[in-house]
DNA sequence: AGCCCACAGTGGTCAGACCAGTTTAATTTC
DNA sequence: GAAATTAAACTGGTCTGACCACTGTGGGCT
């Protein structure tokens, strides 16, 4: 059967339960960036809902960027793998000067919770891949820990550190300038899967005291 | 004079401009976090558009988080600090397990990242209060956590967690049941300011595995 | 003073009406 | 029969008016 928005005891807005919705809708019929979406009228009906309910539901998530509509065409999956839309709503960005030590701060500690998941989830070669690189490329320190956050394998955990990252460098903050002997030492604790190696080093590596 | 939505050469739609509209009269008339904006009424009168399309662009806004909507008081805005943020999670809206796989695993380590944080900076006092609450208060897994960002003290992380924790909700997931016991004794943890009792208690409260 | 209730205001939702495009199918024309 | 033309059906875009549910307020009552 097909869900209806009206469950019971439904305190959430409609529009979303709507978005909800779509996104089971794309999940679960495995609509690909492209596939056109039902139209207004008809997942209006569908779900039981007012139009305009179903609109608010698809303008959010068009300002999200996530969907795309054609006038006389229809409604379209967006394919946001690529990150446009960061554009769009780039326009909402108040820089926060907000204390520069959260960060700080929470840029060092996702750079740690990176190497913890890398030591739980990161096959060997990778990191002997990783370290012949290391000790032979020539790269920053924001290159090599670009490659420690994708290595953990986490997206969110990149963009929200390339975000930092970006952040971090409008600051001129001077820069610790590491030996790429330390940085190939990082990589041999994740290699000996020694957590508290890893933190160890990191922590000596970002000159951070025990704190 | 008002700035009508009318301008010229439209081609952008109606929402998208009552966005920017809105963006500009938080900016220019100084709204801050809790003030509340006009009514959809007024607005829709003063930008010279249907209530229609004032509610898509509210709604929009609404979903990323920037707005909270009181039924019978009216819009207001919300604490954005950091609203960046609100972007890069936007994107994951919409995707595929892997990615709710990451929100997953990075609100844990945030959480985690904070109870480090807390045993570094946290006065005992406090926690011997949080303690008190804990045992004796009613919450929510989400009230006992917001406390613990909020004590880490670090708005970066409290405004990354807010926004995985809204998205999570979102989510239909079950919720782990944790009982009050457990949640004090993770407090004793940090009162001990044992490093790796936080860890074991905390993964132990999260049913995590050791992975 | 304090209580209660009606009223105005606000968001939440729906239905219906147009308009402006696009697609599709039927009709005409060659 | 094939191509060009036209009409109908759909789709999104927008507006209006109507209710409902809820909140705050102020006036009147005790």
């Amino acid at each position: 059967m097909i869900p209806h928005v009206n469950s019971p005891q439904n305190n959430t807005k409609v529009y979303v339960e709507i978005v909800k919705q779509l996104r089971f809708m794309i999940e679960h019929n495995g609509l690909n960036p492209g596939d056109r979406l039902p139209s207004e009228r008809e997942l209006s009906e569908r779900l039981g809902v007012g139009r305009s309910s179903v609109r608010e539901a698809l303008r959010a998530i068009e300002l999200l960027g996530l969907i795309e509509t054609r006038r006389g065409e229809g409604t379209f999956i967006r394919d946001f793998r690529g990150n446009q839309l960061v554009q769009l709503l780039s326009t909402f960005i108040l820089q926060d000067k907000k204390s520069i030590r959260d960060v700080k701060e929470t840029k060092f500690l996702i750079e740690l919770d990176c190497l913890w998941l890398i030591v739980q989830k990161a096959e060997k070669d990778q990191l002997l891949t990783f370290k012949k690189w290391a000790l032979e490329a020539d790269y920053t320190d924001d290159d090599y820990f670009l490659e420690v956050v994708t290595l953990a394998d986490n997206h969110l955990f990149l963009r929200i550190w390339m975000i930092l990252k970006d952040y971090f460098n409008s600051l001129d903050l001077k820069i610790i300038k590491v030996s790429k002997s330390e940085y190939a030492e990082l990589i041999d604790a994740l290699i000996s899967k020694n957590e508290s190696e890893v933190i160890r080093v990191y922590r000596n590596l970002r000159k951070l005291s025990k704190s």
